[in-house]
DNA sequence: GAAAGCCATAAAGGTTCTTTATGCAGGTTG
DNA sequence: CAACCTGCATAAAGAACCTTTATGGCTTTC
């Protein structure tokens, strides 16, 4: 049967520190567990590897064996897994997120990510769906609170209103009320089933109004092409805050309807693993970019 | 928080192997076992060790820091415990039993199993009350069935009868049955509580005899002083097969009363850890010499 | 003789780690 | 282009491991 070389740091540590109590004390762990530990290892290898008594521990013939190997070998180890964990630290950050937030939202916001952080590494990988997020990465995505794990966290809720450009309404005429809306031609976010943003059906149903969509309305499958057609006067569409706020403060788009806010639903950041420095400047940046 | 090192061996197999599938073989674990393990490291860590895809694993430039110690690492540990491995195969045995045993016994019998097996070093430790065998350790013990671990097995069951000197019937006359046995001096092995051998007492009660200690008569702690007492003609002593067949066999002792077996109760053996060569032999060389 | 320190073990409960089942992605083959 | 194969990821269930507290015994020291 195989020793298993974590369980070895217990033998470590016992001939270190002399006594299994105090062993314990160095491993943050009771003394009966240290002796437990050390009784399964000497079972299987089935040799005693110390001579215990009220005086403490002595490592016997077999243990000296063992321990002249185990030690240089796990300060190897510890100094691999150091330089590991300040690689991480310095190493930068891969940031998963959708299209639509990365170009309407973060690339024009990076540069300043990027000055006040020259040591950190970003990375932006768009994708339409993305993979479940690894150490060493950070998922900017759209999603409901539940959707994602507890350590999952709210960096801005959902406020949708619908917006067009001031020559459409030039040329349509103005919008009265979401009745009127509903008479225009309107551009869609085409989405997976599982898609937690609103869609034009799911606006209108807050307003009280039912309109489905008609066939021959554009639809796009990536938000910053339906944000391209809005501004080239194509219809209505939904805008997103804060992704659209640069537009609204242009005038190049106007709002025609009310805003609609959900507070339990938005873009939420997931970041598994320890968090690093790196990720702590992120995460800060973040927070204060989307207040 | 710390990393495992017994965990490490994961990374090492799936640098080896190139997949977590062929990796997962190698070691006798599923593949899923694997990724959760893995999983589970980078986790700690902060960042990943490996890139996945359907092609398999390469590692990250991180993976890469970590295995360049810890291939060498872990060769090391594997050589050490190899070595003790093999130390404890060649390591003799210590014999842990109480004086009547080795003394009686074991001692006079211990020269043939010396040389059959000049390489394997025997220690005797007697003691009045045995602590745990541990790995490398033999205990053999009175004991009754159910007492000791699943593995301990019966060397002899106990056969015990009332013995004396011939001499010491020619001065006080024959003993003609149990009740004439009760009248005459009984010589006794004093033994705390949780002994598991015969008294006088719970002797006399197969008989349907009551014979309690009477004031005056000698006790001894140690069986060999209690034969020795016996041998000197100083009153009758319970003789416990095959301890005193020597002294059956050469006349010096005779037995006075009836001989009682009990199956599940005697000299029971308990060797904790690996059966090593050493210990199959002592195993074999002690059926031998009780059968 | 009492107190302190040490180790050993049992019992209880929590955590980890394994399995099977299953799904998805990418590459290969027909 | 469809089907199949190989690989990885995750969930759920259950087994195994490992921790704790409680407690007892032994040795040493004062």
């Amino acid at each position: 049967m195989q020793v298993d070389p974590g369980a070895l740091r217990v033998v470590e540590a016992v001939a270190r520190h002399g006594t299994l109590t105090r062993a314990g004390a160095a491993m943050g762990m009771s003394q009966p567990a240290i002796s437990y530990q050390l009784r399964r290892i000497e079972e299987r290898l089935g040799t005693a590897l110390f001579e215990r008594g009220s005086g403490g521990c002595r490592p016997t013939a077999a243990g000296e064996v063992l321990l002249r190997a185990l030690l240089p070998a796990l300060a190897q180890i510890d100094a691999a897994l150091a330089e590991v964990a300040a690689l991480s630290r310095a190493t930068g950050l891969r940031i998963l997120t959708d299209f639509g937030f990365a170009g309407l939202w973060l690339m024009p916001r990076l540069a300043g990510f990027r000055n006040a952080h020259p040591e950190i590494d970003v990375q932006i990988t768009a994708a339409q769906e993305m993979a479940m997020a690894r150490p060493g990465e950070v998922a900017i995505r759209f999603a409901r609170a539940g959707d994602l794990g507890a350590e999952a966290w709210l960096l801005m809720p959902e406020r949708v209103m619908p917006v067009c450009t001031p020559a459409y309404l030039a040329a349509h005429g103005p919008i009265a009320d979401p009745a009127d809306l509903a008479r225009r031609t309107l551009l869609h976010l085409d989405a997976p089933p599982e898609a937690r943003w609103f869609t034009w059906a799911s606006w209108f149903a807050t307003q009280g109004v039912v309109r489905p969509r008609r066939s021959g309305e554009l639809g796009l499958n990536t938000y910053d092409f339906v944000v391209q057609a809005a501004l080239a006067g194509q219809g209505v569409a939904l805008g997103w805050m804060p992704l659209i706020a640069p537009h609204l403060a242009s005038g190049a788009l106007v709002p025609v309807g009310p805003e609609i806010i959900r507070p339990d639903t938005g873009y939420w950041i997931e970041a598994p693993g320890a968090v690093t420095p790196a990720l702590q400047a992120l995460s800060d940046w973040l927070r204060r970019e989307a207040s």
